[in-house]
DNA sequence: TAATCATTCAATTTATATCTTGAATGATTG
DNA sequence: CAATCATTCAAGATATAAATTGAATGATTA
């Protein structure tokens, strides 16, 4: 057979075999929260600063990141292209087949969240009216690389104490990383157990980005 | 953080890895035609037939693909799920982002078919009008497995010796086993230059199965 | 029931990835 | 220009994956 099909298939086993680590898959998240310091990375996921390194400089030939110089630091961000659907698909694919992935979610927040979540269209809509609050539940700094315009941000662990600057009298839209984050899965039950209203925003802060909606950095 | 989160990207990089090789994304391919033995999958992608079975057994527990005995053998076919959906994620990240395959793909077949394919919905509405002609450039046996109803099927290394059969006063589509397989486009270049009105169909039988249009078998 | 065939299993070798360690690089700061 | 800091490189140790081999299993056929 040909040795072109065989080319192509190498290529794409090598790009998929860069996704087949999940520390790779921890970093590529954090990185499309916005860009982040070695460092910073490493601390975040618990590596070694050069193992930290070498996972992104494996990501970065795949082009997962991209690294620009910032002073003596080398921040990285999301690279170009389709990831995210990538990495959509995958999850997508994962939810549906694998029945210990399914056996996890479903434990720990199946059925605190089988309402749908609000699209972000339907976020857009409301926002004019004034009649919806927008929780962001991500940790301070990434809040602060980047928010949906107007959102309140309580970290998770944090939400207890903030109870009262949250309003009772119409919906609360929770977001954090994306779809496969549980920040707001968490968030969702917990105010939901205090007789809040509130919803999950499809997906997270990074697909909101990528959908080229505005954002707001702090 | 919390371990939850790790244990799903430990699934996703699971389901990653299995990807991350040729050889099983050669055989995702040939499984997506239809059930295959694995004597013939071995075959096919010049593997032995103790190695195939291990990879077979490996993407069967990423459920990718499934099996069923018949008589003596076992037929392995494409699991459930988007499971080509996913391959076509990695694919099109692969093709916007990687220069290599852009090079290898430009090279080889890219100037060869720059016009759009068909789509499926368009090819769908013509066949009423019978001014066109389906041409399915797989081999044999794979025909014989499923085609697109009305298709005519002439493998690629035999399509010299059947030119008569093809029409010149009206067009020609050319379909294969999909988005990455280049049957089609060698077809599609060979009868161009003979002066034929011939274009590709958007990705392959797979995906025309996937998508929910009618096959026939022989 | 013995012989045959396709597949799988188990054990080994070979090849690749991953992580760790300590040194080297490149940019900034005193 | 030396000191410092963040990152990368290089080498080796450990762990994991892939391919090979030959034997075991499970179903069919003589």
């Amino acid at each position: 057979m040909s040795s072109l099909k065989v080319q192509i298939y190498e290529q794409l086993a090598e790009l998929a075999k860069m996704l087949g680590s999940a520390h790779r898959l921890e970093l590529i998240e954090y990185v499309s929260q916005g860009e982040r310091s070695v460092e910073r990375l490493a601390e975040l996921t618990g590596l070694t600063v050069a193992n930290t390194s070498q996972h992104l400089q494996l990501l970065r030939r795949g082009g997962y990141v991209r690294a620009r110089r910032d002073g003596k630091r080398v921040l990285y961000r999301l690279g170009e292209g389709p990831i995210l659907e990538l990495l959509a698909a995958l999850h997508c694919y994962a939810e549906r087949n694998s029945a210990e992935i399914r056996e996890i979610v479903g434990d720990y927040f199946g059925k605190l969240d089988h309402l749908e979540p609000v699209t972000r269209e339907e976020l857009l809509g409301r926002l004019d009216d004034g009649d919806v609050t927008i929780l962001d539940v991500r940790p301070e700094d990434e809040f602060s690389l980047g928010h949906v315009p107007g959102a309140l941000n309580v970290p998770l662990g944090e939400l207890e104490q903030h109870l009262s600057e949250l309003p009772r009298n119409h919906e609360i839209v929770a977001y954090c990383r994306g779809p496969y984050c549980i920040l707001s899965f968490e968030a969702v039950a917990a105010l939901r157990a205090r007789g809040y209203r509130v919803r999950r925003l499809q997906d997270g802060f990074p697909e909101w980005k990528a959908a080229g909606y505005a954002i707001e950095a702090s």
